[in-house]
DNA sequence: TTGCTCCTCACGTCACGTGAGGTGGC
DNA sequence: TTGCTCCTCACGTCACGTGAGGTGGC
């Protein structure tokens, strides 16, 4: 059998100037009629199949190609490649996995909370693990504590920057909080001065917003349930936090929505 | 506080190139010293872990911008996004879970394979799901079939390529085949022509090579399953079919690894 | 003759990476 | 003075995609 290049990318799902460029690294070398026309045998398919399923293992084309040459890999460099492929293929799949499952918080307290904003209910809180820099802002001027940061930065699939007030009396910070379990998953969990665990339970729970303020009165974000708490005469017994939902950000105005709590006796 | 590029790029874990070129893209407009020296505020850090998590969410820069953007997206705009990331997210992890486990089968089978090549052993074989155009070979000519393994392709992580012989007295075809539990996962158990059922059951099992002559009789793949049930007195019973494994393209010679089952009474 | 497929060649895209050559503060 | 950081600008990379302008077979 003899396909033509429209037959062949009509087989395989690539355009035919996929097909060209594959030829062009060196994956198939397709001869060609009298008319300049390419034709492909049933070896040349075979090899785009293997070619398409290694770009979906995500492996170069050059090293296909490679792979594939007269003096290419033996068997046991192939089934190293492939192994390799695999951890990558495993390291992809949790990553998103991992965002699923936080995109998919995001969303539920996101429309909860654009739908009543600012009402105020109680629910139990999560333990949760907070990285906070001495300084007390996002970040920090130290090489060490940057390098810290970062590494909690690359761990987490979608990060919360959140806002924390460890214990009534105590000042406004920006942290990067997660669940306690979580964290643990990532093993983030090892004790050093800037990682701190704050206990959930009981809370006051609100979602709110606010502008630029809050780097200036990062507090900004939990007046709704302090005013609640004021009214309710409720005990504020514990830290206070909010972590980012999303941003909002029309009306040439930025609305950053937060998912905050206040622990209660 | 003023952070400088590199302490930015320090923290968030990107080279300064790429906070170049997110500035250059809109996410941040960064003031700059009389000394020309960009200094980045809370707020900036804030955009920039916000841009590099939908980065890993595979939002392009341009839409990430356009987001951010004075008259950028509402919050329903911004959570109809995170719907569609979330969806994306979610076939990604099914893909390449799906890749990790296909992987996970061929180097398990190539590596025992390499280790006793051609040693027959008899083992149960799983019911299989095979797509074979009508003349036999790997794709056919005929638009509509061509469509119809464009789709069996699409739908496999990582297919195999396989050469069949339905009976004993059947022509060696080649044919797209996978264990019929998957193809039902996958939804591609629909009552087609060119679709069939092969039965598995108890077989002779063996991982062989050939070269490039399979192209021309296809059976090659069958001859140490064939000598040993010859040898042996066992009797065929169903189908004969092989998968490739990978392809050993040492020594200027193309080996495809098949693993084979012959299905005995 | 018309429509269709196929050809080559040049340039574009996306998200950066890689130097090259120069400036400024400690 | 030296080392370090930072600057801009041009060009490279990867896996194709997008026309532009032309040819060949039914």
């Amino acid at each position: 059998m003899r396909y033509s290049i429209g037959d062949v990318s009509r087989m395989l799902g690539m355009t035919t100037v996929a097909l060209h460029f594959y030829e062009k690294e060196g994956i198939i070398d397709t001869p060609k009629e009298e008319s300049g026309r390419r034709y492909y045998e049933e070896a040349d398919i075979n090899r785009l199949i293997s070619a398409k399923k290694y770009r979906e293992m995500d492996v170069a084309v050059r090293d296909i190609a490679r792979q594939f040459s007269s003096d290419g890999m033996t068997g046991e460099q192939v089934i190293g490649r492939m192994r390799a492929c695999r951890e990558r293929a495993l390291a992809q799949a949790a990553h998103y996995a991992g965002l699923a499952r936080d995109i998919e918080r995001l969303i539920t307290l996101g429309e909860a909370g654009m739908r009543a904003e600012n009402a105020v209910d109680i629910r139990p809180a999560p333990d949760m693990l907070a990285f906070c820099n001495a300084n007390g802002t996002l970040m920090s001027d130290r090489k060490c504590e940057q390098e810290a940061e970062r590494r909690w930065l690359e761990a987490l699939p979608a990060v919360s920057i959140s806002i924390l007030r460890e214990k009534p009396d105590a000042s406004t910070v920006f942290a990067l909080m997660l669940p306690l379990t979580r964290a643990c998953e990532l093993g983030l969990n090892e004790g050093q001065t800037s990682v701190r665990v704050i206990p959930g339970g009981m809370a006051l729970h609100a979602v709110t917003t606010c502008g630029e303020e809050q780097y200036e009165q990062p507090g900004v974000i939990f007046r709704p349930i302090e005013a609640f708490a004021r009214e309710h005469r409720f005990t504020q017994c514990g830290g206070m936090w909010g972590s980012v939902l999303f941003v909002d950000c029309s009306d040439g105005v930025r609305r950053h929505f937060y998912d905050t709590y206040m622990r209660i006796g």
